[in-house]
DNA sequence: AATCCCTCCAACCGCCAATCC
DNA sequence: GGGATTGGCGGTTGGAGGGAT
């Protein structure tokens, strides 16, 4: 196996893309979609083989990737992921808009194990070295210290084990309290907040979504295991989990048609009846349009007055609640950052923050994202106005 | 300037599971 | 039912680029 069998049946090219492969292929996916990928080498006149072009795609062509270097936020987002997930790269890879799978893969391997590592803590096991290295007597304290920090504060993650897709959660080597991050000392030694809003402005650049998502999806989508796997409560931030057990919290709903063009659409149920469309699920799929009745987020992104951008919502509970309360997500802020405080005082003593600070700090990171997301977008521009001047 | 070394990341490989025929 | 095909995932690799010597 590896090759698939088209890849045999003719010289294939492989290596890096030329420019002029990218263009081919980006025109024939935004013109017909992919539909079948070993059918879109010969459609599209490329000599690779399907399996090169989906990759192509998804980890480089495809429009709504974000690009660009991760942002702290991100790097905290995946490290908790991961311990809670382990090397699933595309589940982790589903809760980042924008982020691709072998992105996050490569960033773990070439900078986030290193940067645990000099932390002192183990990148498998997310938890301290001293304690991974040392013998059995140490994981009863290692229970106990897990014990406590869960009961200080809202970091135990609910996991969602009966996912048959899932599987049980288990970290190699764990212990078997690991279900538990401490994130005190994964996520904040560098002073950086667990949970920050991601400004995903990348995602503006998908001005029109049904241009690059037409294609018809030969196969259903399995929403039931696609949101068991990756329910919000199984994997957002532990705050974030603990506010959506809250009474504020919502369960999605999915109805989809098996038309030709799917359709879907995310409904939280609350008193309101606005409707959410799915996370990074939908932007993962392979086609999708807008329910009527659904808010079009690229309307709401249009709205000058709407800062908040529609990846922000699927991605932070707290300005989904506040869309749906109708209120101000700075309340909001307020008790995220009340809780944390809370946290912190409970359980370190050493870790006292000055929340003042911490704002500028994260107003300061914004600006240069901000920045750094108009050079991207910019760049990005550029490589498709390269490819598609003419259209 | 030349060479070596290291890092990063795009792309490939091998495997598995689902689907097709 | 079973082999062939396909899509998808995670691990690995090779090479480009940059810094150090």
């Amino acid at each position: 196996m590896g090759r698939h069998s088209c890849c045999y049946k003719q010289k294939l090219r492989k290596g890096l893309w030329s420019p002029e492969e990218d263009e081919k292929l980006l025109r024939h996916i935004t013109k017909y979609g992919h539909g079948c990928w070993s059918s879109v080498p010969k459609q599209a006149g490329l000599q690779r083989c399907g399996k090169s072009c989906r990759l192509r795609w998804i980890n480089y062509l495809r429009p709504d990737l974000k690009r660009g270097t991760f942002s702290q936020e991100e790097e905290n987002l995946i490290i908790e992921l991961h311990a809670v997930l382990g090397n699933r790269w595309s589940q982790i890879a589903a809760q980042m808009p924008g982020r691709t799978d072998n992105e996050i893969k490569n960033l773990w391997n070439s900078c986030l194990k290193k940067k645990l590592r000099q932390r002192g803590i183990d990148p498998v096991t997310h938890k301290p070295l001293s304690e991974v290295e040392g013998g059995e007597d140490k994981k009863i304290q290692q229970s106990t210290n897990s014990l406590d920090m869960a009961s200080g504060a809202s970091t135990e993650l609910n996991l969602n084990t009966d996912d048959p897709k899932l599987g049980p959660v288990s970290m190699e080597g764990s212990s078997p309290c690991s279900n538990t991050i401490d994130s005190s000392k994964d996520l904040f030694m560098d002073g950086q907040f667990p949970i920050q809003q991601l400004n995903y402005t990348s995602n503006a650049r998908l001005s029109n979504p049904s241009l690059w998502f037409t294609q018809t999806s030969n196969r259903g989508l399995d929403i039931d295991s696609e949101f068991s796997a990756c329910s919000m409560s199984t994997l957002l931030p532990p705050l974030t989990t603990s506010f959506l057990s809250s009474p504020m919290a919502f369960k999605p709903s999915l109805t989809v048609s098996s038309d030709s063009h799917s359709m879907a659409s995310f409904t939280p149920h609350s008193s309101s009846s606005t409707e959410l469309q799915s996370g990074s699920s939908f932007f993962e799929s392979n086609s999708y349009s807008w329910e009527k009745e659904a808010p079009n987020p690229i309307h709401l992104m249009e709205h000058q007055g709407e800062e908040i951008r529609w990846p922000e919502y699927l991605n932070n509970p707290l300005l989904m609640a506040a869309a749906l309360q109708n209120q101000t997500t700075q309340s909001l802020c307020n008790i995220e950052i009340k809780l944390e405080t809370d946290f912190f005082t409970n359980s370190s003593s050493n870790t006292m923050w000055s929340f003042n600070q911490q704002q500028q700090q994260q107003q300061q990171q914004q600006q240069q994202e901000a920045v750094q997301n108009s050079d991207l977008c910019a760049k990005d521009i550029q490589r498709l106005t390269a490819a598609y001047g003419h259209i």
